[in-house]
DNA sequence: TTGTATGCGTTATCAG
DNA sequence: CTGATAACGCATACAA
């Protein structure tokens, strides 16, 4: 089934059928032609070979969406964004979950070889080469070098410790991800401003880091609450640390928020179904996803961007965060 | 950058560059013209195109994964499984997230124009044509002419049944999903026979549909709670579900498990930073990913399979269950 | 307004 | 053992 089958059932030629169904016979080709090329290659159910067209054109009208963890919620939503927006655009998604630990190459090779003309990096460091012409978008990783799109972490995690603050907290600690990205350091100049803000030394025994996992996130939670002077409230990178502090505070019989406050960041579906429902930071990662793939979009039909986007986020506060205690 | 630069650099042919590289020159091609086009080759960082490779070949390399949610945190894991096994296989991955109200033809059209040698359905009912001749496999959906993989979901719920009852709940309500796929009948089906068992009459009362988020969930597990004579306990279909019977319970002050007990499914991360803890089946879903591609795989290689695979689960006895009150 | 001819980069057949 | 050469299906410059 190949456009010349069409042609030969409409009786024309090869290349008639081209510019019909491409459209760019507008007024070049006869109504009655037009029609008679339509008619065939919907009845015999034509489609245009996309190995075909990609070879031809240089395009494979494809990207690449590299994420660290399809599991988390976060990036399912962010992933959820960004798919819709590029089928919406005629675009198809190829996926790549790299584990941060693991090497990007291996993986990302297979698709530079032209089934994609660019990469949506979700907190993942693109590797430096750029062997092929294709385009990159960086989404809440480095900005430099390529175009990026990140969420306002600085008034996010500022609202949200200013909120720890009013309540009365000092001791803030901070549960942050051990991942070494911009968004996450510029969450810890936030933590130590605000600490000194507070006139409280942001000493390391208030600082833990873990990976995304709620056990990993417990052990480092259980370092910070039996410290010799524990924080009384605990400000975190991510919703799921968050939930790490529940289970170690759950351990140790300690109280949400009377012995220790919680602060996560995304509000992530199971954020409102924790005891006490958890104060967090909304962030909305479909938008995110959405805003990125237009990006790259825009980078690969060529056209000039702005160097980078920043989206807001909202502090939401529930039942996970009360006054100081004592 | 091709293989006619190769080829030039090396001093030999083209043909022979594709003979070397694609490993059927073994033993046609000498040692020495081998280590120069190898050496070329990788000098020039040479990369056969995809899209030519597949316009000659026919086979893209590369699958479809069609997901209801992609935010679902068992799909999430049922991707990565499949994509960390497609990715070793030397398969690219593309990801069609379908909602599951909405159409699925738009989006598998551009697909099965040729980017794609077969697709990998979960949870979602594959259409009826088959124009192309790409495989599918169908995840946790009817198996009716497509090979299939699912879970023991008949031994994961009635253990989940038979733990509630064991605890002398016999009013036991059903918390289902919305979605009349196999999977979850399989799930109404062993929950009747287990009342019937009990002596009690499996009634609508004692059932309610939710979709897969909280709100929901919590809703529908509102009428159950708000009935005349409410159950003793709640199976759930899936842990978010259960997620919404905490919900419920606690707008409503009932405690989980004195009040009711509650169970779930798929045991996802969140489960166990629930408080109490929840009682749910586990899956696993990497592995449920993994054998899905395994096996459309071998459909793809032209293999003789069997029809269908079902993976085993396992209770979890954590505290959202215990003895029935009065 | 339509048709002819050409080439995109590969693989694979067949001579040499 | 290696090199011409012919497709694969499409888009497009150019000719008619």
């Amino acid at each position: 089934m190949t456009s010349v089958d069409v042609a030969r059932a409409a009786g024309v030629s090869q290349s008639t059928v081209s510019l019909v169904l491409s459209g760019k016979g507008r007024g070049r080709i006869s109504a009655r032609t037009e029609a008679a090329v339509r008619r065939a290659a919907e009845e015999l159910g034509y489609r245009p070979n996309a190995a075909a067209r990609a070879l031809r054109t240089g395009a494979a009208r494809s990207v690449g969406l590299v994420v660290p963890d399809v599991t988390h919620p976060f990036f399912g939503e962010t992933m959820r964004g960004a798919q819709e927006a590029a089928w919406t655009a005629g675009y198809a998604v190829a996926l790549v979950d790299v584990p941060l630990d693991r090497p990007l190459e291996a993986p990302l090779e297979a698709l530079r070889a032209g089934p994609v003309d660019g990469f949506l990096y979700f907190s993942v460091e693109p590797p430096e080469w750029r062997p092929g012409g294709e385009q990159v978008v960086v989404i809440e990783a480095s900005p430099d070098a390529f175009p990026w799109v990140r969420l306002d972490v600085e008034g996010g995690f500022d609202a949200a410790l200013g909120h720890l603050r009013e309540l009365g907290h000092t001791r803030i600690g901070h549960l942050t991800s051990r991942v070494p990205y911009p968004t996450f350091q510029i969450r810890t100049e936030r933590w130590r401003a605000a600490l000194v803000g507070a006139g409280v030394e942001p000493v390391d025994a208030l600082r833990a880091g873990a990976g995304f996992d709620f056990d990993d996130a417990a052990r480092a939670a259980g370092r910070l609450l039996d410290a010799a002077e524990p924080p009384t409230a605990i400000a975190c990178d991510d919703d799921i640390l968050a939930g790490g502090v529940y289970l170690a505070a759950r351990e140790r019989g300690l109280r949400i928020p009377e012995d220790v406050s919680v602060a996560g960041f995304d509000d992530l579906d199971f954020a409102r179904v924790l005891w006490p429902p958890l104060t967090t930071v909304r962030a909305d990662a479909e938008r995110l996803g959405a805003v990125a793939f237009a990006t790259l979009a825009a980078a690969i039909a060529g056209e000039e961007l702005e160097a980078g986007q920043v989206l807001p986020v909202e502090l939401v506060v529930r039942g996970s965060t009360g006054v100081a205690a004592g």
